[in-house]
RNA sequence: GGGCUUUUAGCUCAGUUGGUUAGAGCGCGCCUCUGAUAAGGGCGAGGUCUCAGGUUCGAGUCCUGAAAGGCCCA
């Protein structure tokens, strides 16, 4: 270590290598806000081009957990991006605040178990307390926003339950109503008798869970056959007072049994030929007819019960193609208010509807047994009461998933009911099509998920008979039933006959305005529903604007958004209202490019939920760890679309293994360049050596990579290289290079290192600007800001960086890659010989595959004999060597040249002789082989030669790389090695009295005779590597920090104090 | 039951157009280096690449089937 000159004074705000990652990025946080950076990054590029995000709106009634931080900062990733390469880039954030589970928290709150005790509570009031509980946790979230660094426009956050947000919906149902794709329908849906509505398919699919039900096989006797009977399965005994029909199957095989039954005599059952085994079992039955199911069309049978009169024919088989024999008997109990496919057959066949169950999900009261009974309650009652009567063949339990009420847990009944519907059905084909045009990331959600999900589509259910949520504008007329959609409260105004634009469009102001029909002038009210909140958030495009009632340009600009983000249960949610509802308005898409997140599981790899208790924290995450780490994990522990394990642990280990590497390598610099006064100046003229030219490489290579991944919404691909690199920065090159930064003077080589890292790290700190937004502008501010008064606030102001394809040398990278590989096969021979590295040892020889490599050996050997303390590296090439070959044909090589025939040039290949062979091969001659007669040229590329060291020598090697040791030591040697022990003792002495890095010493010293000869004959150089003015061997000072310590058989005592 | 997806070391994950000794990081044991480092380096233990067939000179990789997990849908 040499004198550090200062002519420059300190450029640099001094680093502690000590981090306080918390500290630092509250430190950013308050530099952001005291800077307005995030409002300047929007207006330095106002006028650029736009991108156009979308927040999908969460909604504020829960606080938010660890898949919300994975969702946001994904969604922040690209903003950041695309504002450092030029483009402006609006973030209104957004929140959801319509529907059920806002109106279950209040109902909980409130005790409330049905529908009933909110009307009697008053509606104004409830939907009051549901105004304030979307809002509970608004401060959680946005405190949660800031601290991950996420950046988005909260102040200007559209809310779906404001006035003109729901007349924007409200024009665009008024749109699809004129196009008469609004449509009021009669269908069979999965109906919540607790919550009094039915639920839309996405909210279904978050209830479905196992369960066990009975699993009932009934009998039906046939009127014109006495002894027969339909054998029926059902796991719904209670839509069974319901039936009017069976269905068979028309090309199913069925037969006719007979068996003998328990309590004596035979029956005759008709059942599907494949479910004998399955429900008979072992049990023994004739088979005494086998026949189609279209013969079995029309049978009459007796019916179970008849507690409903019907007109219509009823009681007889059916054909519906949708029945299977996976289960039950391949014949199919038909109550058409209580199945889609029921429902359906009825209206094919005219059938009738028998409505057993009122809204509540009881009985109604023709059912005499069990009229008023929750039909699910009922269930064995009436298992029980056809067992009485003969009628039961069978019971069971039933375990199969069933889909339950999402929020309260009610299990759903599939029941007819008038509703509401938008024809999506009927733009099936052009959402499939546009859909093509998204950019899916992953990609198999296109054709998959979502692809199948649109191909499948069924009209959407819009309807929802609650409280809080965007009223349906349909008014209908108590006299002739004619109906009117509104689609603006100007519009609502004018039919109402007075000034509405101060009043509150939800329930029950809305219900109070009545409008005259202009067919019969008799009184107009609104239908009584709501619609599915996901019709709110699937409108955001528009109605964040207010379109089309202002805003017009603002929308055009932002519509449709270039990326949006969310989890990949969002498919049937977000994503497709969205997609549904621009398809719908104006055939386009509404997003080109969307990031489908997996689930977040905890470290055991199962899913994170309340009942389980192994919900993480955010902010415990955040408050150990901060929120760089905690977002890198995220970016790279596994694909986006993948679930991903999570844990704090994880997160601590991107702390160690990047952050602090990175934030020690900036630390070294600074420390370094502040003590050298050095700072970056364009006009010096840089000799680069070939250590900083590899880095150079290496760095532009990486600024292209990142580059090019974030351009391809490639997370992973713009972050693990970053990772890459700086673990090569710092334990490779930064190592390498530590001895140019301590020597004495600023010469040009110097002036090179400073260049190379400084470059190095700036870039870094841009490339990370997107993912680790706190250090990356904390290196940034620092290290640009302290040096140029012109400097920019923040990294996240700053351009992106350009790669120069000059400087990126493949044939550097590899050449080092090579280095890299001996280096660590010569560690492994000391390891292997036990020779420590302090040690210093007389040579190492490598062996490589071919010349150009031995060149690389050569050309890089000052740095070898630092790295492995050898003072001589050559080449093990040189056929005078005491060394063996061995051959190893390549079978990529040869394999892909000669297919099935390699084998047998393989063989003869290795028959050859190895030493003559490889020193042909080396020499560059390529082989004659004889194969069947054929004769082939084996080039030398082809095979790979592998050498051997045969003694003297101890080696490391892989593949065709070796690195030999020669081992044996002279007394110059031993001395050296005892010079640089002692050196060691002192720098640790140094460390422990908590010396400047700079400060000189004075140096004393009593050791054993070997060692004493050894510090005498290294004295300078013990000087110069521990800063010492003085050197004194004999007695310790009293008053000064020493130590004792053995080594190698010599004993040591220093001490040293300040000079 | 259907769709999509995953399955590689104790854990988290790589694994190129198929190429013969399947890698990295963490963790573990031993050794080592160090005046940037909470680090770094080396060695070792740890693998039936979920399983079964097939294609091929050659399969972790391609094909078929199965199993298990996950999500979505019935």
């Amino acid at each position: 270590m040499g004198f550090f000159y200062s002519f420059g004074g300190v450029m640099f705000k001094p680093v502690s290598p000590k981090l306080n990652v918390t500290q630092m990025e509250e430190k950013v946080l308050r530099h952001w806000k005291n800077h307005d950076v995030f409002h300047k990054s929007l207006d330095q590029r106002k006028g650029g081009r736009e991108y156009v995000f979308y927040e999908g709106p969460p909604t504020a009634n829960g606080k938010p957990g660890v898949h919300h931080v994975l969702a946001r900062v994904f969604k922040d990733i690209f903003p950041r991006y695309k504002t450092m390469q030029g483009f402006h880039v609006s973030r209104r954030g957004g929140w959801d605040t319509h529907g059920l589970p806002v109106e279950i928290e209040v109902e909980k709150k409130l005790g409330f178990t049905n529908k009933r005790q909110i009307e009697e509570f008053g509606i104004a009031k409830f939907n009051e307390l549901c105004r304030e509980s979307a809002f509970t946790y608004i401060q959680e979230w946005e405190k949660l926003t800031d601290r991950i660094g996420y950046w988005v426009d909260l102040e200007t956050a559209y809310i779906t339950f404001t006035n003109q947000y729901i007349e924007s919906v409200w024009w665009i149902l008024k749109n699809f109503w004129e196009r008469d794709l609004l449509y009021q329908g009669y269908k069979v849906v999965p109906y919540c008798p607790r919550c009094g509505t039915p639920l839309s398919d996405h909210e279904v699919s978050l209830g479905y869970r196992e369960t066990s039900d009975p699993s009932v096989f009934v009998r039906l006797p046939l009127v014109d056959t006495p002894g027969t009977s339909l054998l029926v399965w059902t796991t719904t005994p209670w839509t069974l007072p319901a039936n009017v029909a069976v269905a068979a199957g028309e090309k199913v095989d069925y037969v006719t049994v007979e068996r003998s039954m328990p309590e004596g005599g035979t029956e005759r059952l008709i059942l599907a030929e494949s479910l004998l085994e399955k429900i008979f079992g072992e049990e023994q039955v004739k088979i005494v007819e086998r026949f189609k199911g279209k013969q079995l069309r029309n049978k009459k049978y007796h019916p179970l019960f008849t507690f409903l009169p019907t007109e219509k024919p009823v009681h007889f088989v059916v054909l519906g193609d949708f029945v299977t024999t996976e289960d039950g008997s391949g014949l199919v109990h038909i109550a058409p208010a209580f199945g889609a496919d029921d429902m359906q057959i009825a209206l094919e066949t005219d059938l009738p509807v028998l409505c057993t169950v009122a809204e509540d999900g009881t009985f109604i009261s023709e059912v005499k047994p069990w009229a008023g009974m929750f039909v699910k309650d009922a269930d064995p009652l009436i298992t029980l009461a056809l067992s009485e009567r003969g009628l039961l063949f069978r019971e069971a339990q039933y375990v199969h998933t069933y889909p339950f009420c999402w929020r309260c847990g009610t299990p759903l009944l599939y029941y007819a009911r008038p509703t509401w519907y938008i024809r999506t059905s009927q733009f099936k084909d052009r959402m499939v099509e546009i859909n093509n045009q998204i950019n899916w990331y992953p990609e198999h959600i296109r054709n998959g998920r979502f692809g199948n999900w649109l191909s499948n589509n069924i009209d959407w259910a819009l309807g929802r008979e609650r409280y809080w949520g965007t009223p349906l504008p349909v008014w209908e007329c108590e006299g002739c039933h004619a109906q009117t959609c509104v689609g603006s409260v100007e519009e609502l105004s004018m039919k109402a006959g007075r000034d509405l634009s101060k009043s509150d469009l939800h329930r029950p102001y809305v219900d109070e305005i009545t409008l005259r029909c202009e067919g019969c002038g008799a009184r107009m009210r609104r239908v009584p529903e709501l619609i599915d909140a996901w019709f709110d958030s699937g409108s955001m495009p528009y109605s964040q604007w207010h379109y089309p009632f202002e805003n017009i340009e603002e929308f055009k600009q932002h519509f449709p958004a270039d990326y949006i983000c969310e989890g990949v249960d969002q498919t049937r949610g977000w994503f497709y209202s969205l997609h549904a509802i621009s398809t719908l308005l104006f055939d386009s898409n509404s997003y080109k490019n969307v990031i489908c997140l997996g689930l977040i599981l905890d470290g055991q790899g199962l899913k994170m939920s309340k009942t389980r208790g192994n919900v993480i924290l955010p902010w415990e995450v955040l408050e150990k760890n901060g929120a760089d780490a905690m977002r890198w994990y995220l970016y790279t522990a596994s694909p986006p679309g993948q679930e991903r394990r999570f844990s704090s642990d994880l997160v601590g280990e991107v702390l160690r293994n990047f952050t602090l590497t990175l934030w020690n390598t900036y630390s070294f610099f600074v420390t370094y360049a502040n003590l050298d006064g050095w700072k970056p100046d364009k006009n010096t003229k840089i000799e680069f050596s070939s250590l900083d030219q590899w880095l150079r490489s290496s760095l532009h290579a990486l600024v292209r990579d990142v580059t090019q991944a974030l351009e391809n919404y490639d997370v992973i691909g713009a972050t693990r290289p970053i990772e890459q690199f700086v673990d090569q920065l710092s334990n490779w090159y930064l190592r390498r290079s530590r001895r140019r930064f301590w020597k004495s003077g600023s010469d040009t080589d110097k002036q090179a290192a400073y260049a190379t890292l400084y470059e190095a790290l700036v870039t870094i700190s841009q490339l990370l600007a997107p993912t680790m937004p706190f250090i990356a502008d904390e290196l940034y501010l620092n290290l640009v800001g302290s040096v140029d008064e012109k400097a920019l606030d923040s990294v996240h102001l700053s351009i992106w960086p350009k790669f120069d394809p000059t400087l990126i040398n493949e044939k550097l990278n590899q050449d080092m890659n090579l280095v890299m590989r001996l280096t660590s096969l010569g560690h492994a021979a000391r390891n292997k010989a036990n020779r420590k590295v302090r040690q210093p040892l007389s040579e190492v020889a490598f062996a490589v595959s071919n010349r150009d490599e031995e060149e690389v050996v050569l050309k890089y050997a000052e740095l070898f004999e630092d790295e492995l303390n050898v003072k001589k590296v050559r080449s093990l090439n040189s056929a005078s060597e005491a060394v063996s070959y061995a051959l190893n044909p390549l079978p990529k090589q040869l394999g892909q040249k000669y297919g099935n025939r390699f084998p047998e040039i393989r063989k003869l290949i290795l028959s050859m002789d190895a030493e003559e062979t490889a020193i042909q091969l080396i020499a560059g001659i390529s082989l004659d082989v004889m194969i069947n007669g054929e004769e082939l040229l084996i080039l030398p590329e082809e095979v790979e030669v592998r050498i051997q060291a045969k003694e003297g020598y101890t080696v490391g090697s892989e593949g065709a790389y070796l690195a030999a040791l020669v081992i044996e030591l002279t007394p110059e040697l031993v001395k050296e090695g005892l010079a640089r022990e002692f050196v060691r003792r002192v720098q640790d002495l140094r460390k422990t009295a908590e010396l400047e890095i700079a400060d000189r010493i004075k140096l004393y010293y009593a050791a054993t005779p070997g060692l004493l000869e050894a510090v005498n004959a290294y004295a300078d150089y013990i000087k110069t590597e521990t800063l010492s003015v003085e050197l004194k061997a004999g007695e310790i000072p009293q008053d000064i920090v020493s130590v004792e310590d053995e080594f190698d058989n010599e004993r040591v005592t220093v001490g040293l104090k300040k000079a």
